[in-house]
DNA sequence: TACTATCCGATAGCTATACTCTCCATTGTG
DNA sequence: CACAATGGAGAGTATAGCTATCGGATAGTA
């Protein structure tokens, strides 16, 4: 087990409290006593260390997106269930009519059962701008449609590229989870590249430099 | 106060811990146990509440924002506090310069300060994301930083579309915090979208329907 | 066989966050 | 003037995510 834990940089007792939330499979033991942990483990322990970290998701959500990583089920459940875990669970009386309308005027044309959890989830969302006496003046909610739309593709054929099942369904939880954190950051860099190119001040944060592929 | 508490269904409780905290101005008092709440402080509390809760920010980095609406700093410093409280704060030795190239490629052409915090996280999604074993066939990066371009473009859009300073640093916020949570919301939808238009079966959740604007 | 070191597993404890409750002097109101 | 309500301050609570300790068992060594 320390051989584990030296590896991953992660403290025994850690390691210990994640199997006991069912996080880390139990281990392969040799005997009552002795166990033993393969490569495997260690990949496993990686991906929780980044859906907890880097993810931000709770204990209880990282063992259902592993689970569903486990079964057998066909990739598209896996799908269905890494969006479950990572979105908290809402459903069409949290949100106004109104707001689903919106978000459903967004998405004109798009395949979507009522009950998905990004549906509503947006839903709220716009609820919430509404409720701040903020209105989308700027055509906001469709040119945010047109840009998820552009990431659902990317990761669709991110995941297309993927052979096997259990390879594509690792895909699936780790480009759903990690794909948040991704937009994020580049969000906020293109905010400030786009607001640089428009105000001729940039903020004080020392030099903006014209950025060249390395 | 609880005209305020019953105006805004928070419990007084709440309301006297979130002005100790800083997020809710002290009350204009009247008197040294009388204290008046008008519609600002409604108004106030209602962000707070959107950014605790759709935003999932922290006390301290709502408060952090909050103070930021209410200096008299131009808009752009308003925008760099936003992305500062809403980003962990890490610096160039917590990634790898493997993954800032990468992140820089996927950048050519922005304006974008070395120490942007979104430039960081996204490095450090790239060094999760080859931690895991995953490796970006389908131009991923790329394709999430031309949706992200689109996205921080509607947003800058947005605030334009505002008048008067006070305006627009609340709409840096709102859309700052709400944004992402929006696009998480619309990503998951138009991931359930392109799947069903690229796979015969649908997942299981009963009935897919063609979007039609309501 | 004795000794030591390690390991597993279970339990209890710790820390941070976000509230929530209790107390109490003050005070508007009838 | 009685009296419920108010504002402010500090203590208390619930949950999440670890972390530390203890007890029993076993492998390695001599």
């Amino acid at each position: 087990m320390s051989e584990l834990s030296a590896v991953s940089g992660t403290p025994t007792a850690t390691i210990k409290f994640y199997q006991r939330e069912g996080l880390l499979p139990p281990s392969d033991k040799t005997a009552p006593n002795q166990a033993d942990y393969g490569p495997a483990h260690v990949a496993r322990l990686q991906l929780i260390r980044a859906l907890l970290g880097v993810g931000k998701l709770s204990i209880a959500a990282a063992a259902e997106v592993i689970g569903s990583i486990d079964s057998a089920e066909p990739v598209l459940y896996t799908f269905e269930a890494a969006q479950n875990a990572l979105s908290e669970h809402l459903d069409e009386s949290d949100v106004t009519p109104d707001a689903l309308a919106i978000v459903d005027a967004a998405t004109t044309g798009w395949r979507v059962s009522p009950g998905n959890p990004g549906r509503l989830a947006a839903a709220r969302v716009v609820d919430t701008f509404g409720a701040l006496g903020q209105a989308d003046e700027a055509g906001w909610f469709d040119r945010y449609a047109a840009a998820a739309l552009l990431a659902a593709e990317a990761d669709l054929d991110e995941i297309a590229s993927r052979s096997g099942r259990d390879a594509q369904a690792e895909t699936v939880v780790v480009g759903t989870v990690l794909g948040d954190a991704l937009f994020s950051g580049l969000r906020r860099a293109a905010q400030e590249h786009v607001s640089s190119g428009r105000h001729p001040a940039p903020p004080h944060a020392a030099s903006t430099r014209p950025n060249g592929a390395s």
